[in-house]
Formats: structure tokens, sequence, C-alpha cells
DNA sequence: TGAAAACTCTATTAAATTAGTAGGGTAATA
DNA sequence: TATTACCCTACTAATTTAATAGAGTTTTCA
């Protein structure tokens, strides 16, 4: 299930960059546009702030802004960032890799050779999108 | 991230259709060997029970055993039963669709275009896999 | 026929995660 | 210089997951 910080997120990207300029938009808008609580959604642009998606901007008229254009953020980092492993089991996972305790074998692994092919399809789809391509 | 009941579920079913008789296998013996709970695993394949996969039989010499052949069993069914929905959102769910309370319209929805994608791709791995696909 | 083997079922619980809340602090701009 | 708006920490309620416990029932084989 995806979290509601993801889904949070990806709609306040999203709303970034249906933005017609590039002034920053308070939290205050994106909250009650997208119908997010103020203080949650604080704290997840918070987060896309410090991984480089976006920037802010203080004092009157301040707010948060893209710092790349659409075309450039691509799904596969915003995932990662906001939902954490796009592999559904740590044995399978690029950037979050873990052994199982339990299993004695990767590579006879029928989960391990399950799941491996859900990342791949799961991955194929995220680097074929930009946040361009999500906005209607 | 792909719950313990899914991960134990789809190991003792690939235990299963490993063995190479059709004889009734005990819940101790697939516990042991693939390293899980003994009470929580019989608790899974009394639901995969319930759902059409297995059969039992008890008493002495009773277990569990595939009521079909390997390569009839679909992980898509599989994984239904064991995860639950395949999407990572309601609105996006072929077979437990929901609304959600706060889009007003799917259409124009970021995260539903994307996790439709998303859903579709994951479901062509579980279709194209069947039990006997993923046993070494 | 009876005892052991093995499944069946209900209820409870501990741990982890998620989603949200509260409130004060700090920096920048008009 | 006052206001606006971001920044940060800590806490909590709800939910879900992963077990655990224990009693009960059915079947089979000797």
């Amino acid at each position: 299930m995806l979290s509601k910080k993801t889904k949070y997120g990806l709609k306040a990207l999203a709303f970034l960059a249906s933005q017609p300029d590039k002034k920053p938009v308070q939290i205050s808008e994106i909250a009650e546009k997208e119908n997010i609580s103020q203080k949650f959604l604080e704290s997840i642009l918070l987060s896309l702030r410090k991984t480089g998606f976006l920037g802010s901007k203080k004092g009157k008229g301040g707010g948060y802004y893209l710092l790349k254009t659409p075309e450039e953020i691509s799904m596969t980092d915003v995932m990662r960032v906001l939902e954490g492993p796009i592999a559904m089991v740590p044995c399978v996972s690029l950037n979050f890799y873990e052994t199982c305790d339990d299993c004695p074998d990767e590579n006879t692994c029928s989960v391990h050779k399950l799941m491996l092919q859900v990342r791949d399809s799961a991955l194929e789809v995220y680097r074929s999108n930009t946040l361009k391509d999500i906005i209607s």
C-alpha cells in the first residue's frame, strides 16, 4: 500500500509543477487545494527540500518551489525518497539491500525470483515517468 | 513491503510444489524446513485451504497438499489471497476498488495515473508466472 | 476401540509503523 | 519592525502485522 506521505508528496509536487509561473507557493495553499493536513504536509515538503527536489523562500511571499523542471524529475528518485525501497523485499532491493535471516539461499528462493521481476517492472514504470508525464 | 504472511505462504506453496509425490505434508515439516513459526504457518495454510489452493487430510499421516498442479496456479490469484490488493492505492484496484475521499477527480490525479501503470506492470508479472515458474 | 496424530478455531498480545497533532522557534521580507 | 511563513522537536492515537497460547475436533491406524 502506498503511504499517505508518498501520496501527498506526489500531489504536492504535481501541484507545484502545474503552476503557471515559478513563484513560491505557500504550504497552506497546497494543503487546502489538495486536501492535505497542513502540518503533515509541512514535514513532507521539508523532506523534499532536504533531498534536493524543492527550494523554499521564507518571509512574506515565501513558500516552496521546484528546483528543477518537471521533466527532469524522475519518479524513481521521488519514490525512493518518499516511499523508500521500490522492492517489496529487502533481498531484491538495489538501494536498500539486506539478506533474509530465514532464507538459506537467494538463488533458489521462489519469493526472491518472483519479487525480482516485480521490482524490475515497477522500476521500469518509474524510470519512464517524470513529473511532467503524470500531470494532466 | 511484502507481508510475512505472503512470503511464508508462497514458500509453503513452493515447498509443496517441489514434493516428489502428492502425499500430504505436515505443517511441522514445512515450518521447520522453511524456518517459519509453526502456529503462524498454520493460519496461513488454513486460509489457503479455504480459498481452494490446498487440500488437507487429518489424522495420522495427514497434512496439506496442492489441489492443482503447479502450472495451474497463477501468482495473480495467490497474491490476491495472501497479500490482498495488487494495486498500491484503492482507486486503481480492480478487485478492491474504492474512491479516495480527498481526490476530486481520478482522471486528473497524478497519483492515479502513475499507480495505474504500476498496477498493470505488476499484474503482468503475476499473470505470467505460475507456481511452477518460481520453483527452481 | 482407543489413543495418538494432526488439523481447526478463537482470542489475546507485543511490536512496529503510520498518520497526525501540538507548539514553540527562527529567518526573511515588505 | 512586525508580520509572514518556514523550521524543528516531541508526542500520541490508530492501525496493522506477526506472532502466541491454548483448547477443541476429527481422522486414522494399530
